[in-house]
DNA sequence: GCAATAGTGTCTTTTAGACACTATTTA
DNA sequence: TAAATAGTGTCTAAAAGACACTATTGC
């Protein structure tokens, strides 16, 4: 079949939202090419490997988090980038994922003892490789799906308040929104929350009702997001 | 690198609408394996070629367009499969692109001699590889898209009336429109429709003003499909 | 004339956006 | 007590949806 081979790598765009910001995931590269450059994480599809699971592999090795756990987070397809000289090893074809996770309690493991840290996503110019456009392309992706999506929860942990929801979207949007009607759109759109016995702890004012995601995906009609 | 290499092939979802229904452009396969199967239209990556490039290559094959014409489609990348048995020959991955044209006025050209048609897309179950998948993510992400752009009049000629726009939706959500509200939203949304001097002839009632697509992509708010 | 389609206007209901007010916590 | 955050209610403006009416064509 033809000579053109590729080999085929996944990258993965791993966002949260920590302190107010939306970052992004990088690691620092040990070997050339771009050895010392930051780029996404990602690595080889292995034999008979399908692409989502090398995907979930290598997201499960950067958070080491157990499968048992409540999956809270969001991985799918992004998109696929095989520019000829994107790679000056060869031929190499990238399958993008987004992967959409909580501020983790745990730092970011190395799995190959390779150096990773989150990063504001407005300070992550000069990556290897093309990893600035794919970058780019994953958060363009999260902010247009937080508007008709409830995609924004699986940015916060398994229960969550209200408050805590909008400020992933104003981070992620980097608006302001009203607190008040913002609930309200919320709490009436069907199966987005789920309220739980429990109210949140240890915040300065009154404390807020904690919710569970619900079994909604879809916002109809979408929260317009207005810079 | 790794000996895990791939073909990497693009596959083509080429929609149109033709008498009120969505029609999925399908070739007739000559060759094992799948012989005499239909599948969606496709071929491999060449050796220094871009994966839109390749698209855009196929997709100039099958209509035989002459670049120079107005270019009223529209070609965007859809989604990449690899699962390892997908292909009997051996590892290879599909970049899945989407088109959407408008109703072509020539009869779509056979590259290579084979034998092509269009199929409405409630017809082409059973294709071959996993293109029954691959057609149904292209429709979904269609469907999806006229909610929120402009992308509707990219089946429609350079020059339409609203009611041929009113008619795309109708095929492709397979809803009944209002025709007035329905004009209402698409004249208010700032550079979608672009007005002409020219009225529409031929038809039975009176002539309806001939409209191009204006420079807006995005609709805010949405236009809502319900079922 | 009639049937068919184009195009405009009007009314009602829903939703978004702005913002007042009350409730419950910590310091 | 004040400061901070949670939660509810109210008003207004915009948009959606239903539908009456006029306009212009072919037959």
């Amino acid at each position: 079949m033809r000579g053109n081979l590729f080999a085929v790598a996944v990258d993965l765009v791993v966002l949260t939202v920590r302190d107010g910001a939306l970052c992004g995931l990088l690691v620092q590269r040990a070997a050339p090419p771009y050895a010392g450059y930051w780029a996404l994480p990602g690595g080889f599809v292995r034999p008979r490997e399908d692409l989502r699971d090398t995907a979930a592999r290598q997201l499960a090795e950067l958070t080491r988090a157990a499968t048992g756990d409540a999956v809270t987070g969001h991985l799918e397809q992004l998109a696929s980038y095989a520019t000829p000289d994107r790679d000056p090893r060869g031929r190499v074809l990238s399958v993008a994922h987004l992967a959409l996770l909580p501020d983790l309690p745990e730092p970011v493991a190395d799995p190959e003892a390779a150096v990773s840290a989150w990063r504001p996503i407005d300070e992550t110019a000069g990556l290897a490789f093309d990893h600035d456009r794919i970058l780019a392309d994953g958060v363009e992706r999260a902010r247009a799906k937080l508007e008709y999506s409830t995609l924004a929860a699986s940015f916060c942990p398994s229960e969550f308040t209200i408050s805590e929801l909008r400020r992933v979207y104003e981070a992620v949007w980097q608006t302001e929104i009203d607190p008040r009607n913002f609930s309200r759109k919320v709490t009436s759109t069907d199966g987005f929350l789920m309220p739980t016995e429990s109210r949140a702890a240890g915040g300065r004012g009154r404390p807020a009702q904690l919710f569970r995601r619900g079994p909604a995906t879809a916002l109809s009609p979408p929260l317009t997001r207005l810079l």
